[in-house]
DNA sequence: CTAATATTCTTTAGATAATTAGATTATTTA
DNA sequence: TAAATAATCTAATTATCTAAAGAATATTAG
């Protein structure tokens, strides 16, 4: 004999199990990050700056809510999203909280503090532009990231090696930079670094996940 | 000097505030309420089964995360989503939970005990069947729910009226009913009472919110 | 089989949240 | 202006969460 209210309890309940998993900033930042693509635990607490054994605490809550899967390989664990819905979830929230938190916005300010830094295209008219070589779409997250999934045409050049391989642009030719969202500081430091040395570059703000939330094709 | 990590513990700390507001199977009890339009806190406490009190302490934390807003009309407080976005969220978390938690999917079993009462109908066949009268669509929702906003060709018979009000349905008609979404228990009850009764009923799972969050119209 | 590595488990302290009851505020009605 | 109503605020208790540190486990390399 299990009341009305008994089964509402429990439904709400199972939900809030995903919500308090997506309720601690460092989980959240473990998302985003496994947005980009498998990662071992070691990765994810450099990445997200706790430390290992903390990383692999809030990891454990994750999997319970069974928002991310785990896999052994030797001696490292690598950790995935469940499925593209999760991520879904991820950009529908940080939305959701970009467009209504003051205090969001401010410290997304320090972030994308050049507003002309920014990309001004939408997603199709960059693809077609980057497709006709009008412009270079340029990967800056490490190198194993831009293997799982990338944009279309985009070309790997992880932050760390951009300086020594600015030859490799293609030049008098606009250079657009992208990293893992809006949240991530690598593609602003792309743009600034480039600046510097006389090219013509943008910040586009969408990652992998939020390319594919809207819809739009990613290349492996 | 704000450091990058200092900015990066910012920003997911904010979402976090919303994630945190979604942790509390109360507080998403509450959203889905205000799914289907603004409501006092006496009733809201009302449905939700919690004292006022509690009512008010969870609203102001859903408040502090800005996905309420609150409206004064003499001495009764009435509270709204702020927009359609934190419903879709709902929505979409809801969704998320519903694929991947086994135990939320048997507690759901309880609520769609007989998969034969279940409208097999996607929106838009529904909505073109209502419109050439070949079936009836009832709003099973407390009247104040259906004022604020329902679906086309949806005729409001609140639960409570429903045993009375038999004689008003067109006869040799399907009946399908719906109410605030999948997790509730009134289109159910609707639907075994119309079974009883003699009259071909099925139920839709969907709910104003769900119905929008597919980008169907809405009447009011 | 032993040592080294990568990760998880267990425990703990401090911080934060949920819930309840009593006091308080704002609004309407008499 | 006083009484009644609706809701919030404050304070207290209990429960839960975060983060850190030490112990334990699983896998590989020697």
């Amino acid at each position: 004999m299990t009341s009305a209210r008994e089964i509402k309890d429990t439904l709400y309940q199972q939900v809030a199990r995903v919500g308090k998993a997506l309720s601690s900033p460092k989980r959240l930042e473990l998302v985003e990050l496994l947005c980009q693509g498998e990662m071992h635990v070691e990765q994810l607490a450099t990445e997200a700056g706790i430390s290992l054994k903390l990383a692999s605490a809030h990891l454990k809550e994750l999997r319970l809510a069974q928002l991310v899967a785990l896999r052994r390989d030797g001696r490292r664990v690598f950790y995935s999203l469940v499925d593209d819905q999760v991520a879904d979830l991820w950009v529908a929230l940080r939305a959701c909280a970009e467009n209504r938190l003051l205090e969001l916005r401010s410290a997304l300010g320090e972030v994308v503090s050049h507003p002309h830094e920014l990309s001004p295209l939408n997603g199709k008219s960059l693809l077609n532009q980057a497709r006709r070589g009008e412009l270079t779409v340029i990967d800056v997250r490490p190198a194993n990231e831009y293997a799982q999934a990338h944009l279309p045409y985009a070309r790997s050049m992880p932050l760390a090696e951009l300086k020594q391989r600015l030859d490799e642009l293609p030049p008098d030719r606009p250079v657009v930079a992208y990293c893992r969202g809006p949240f991530c500081l690598l593609a602003k430091d792309a743009v600034t670094l480039l600046a510097q040395a006389g090219v013509n570059a943008t910040r586009l703000e969408d990652g992998v996940a939020e390319w594919r939330a809207r819809g739009l094709p990613l290349a492996q």
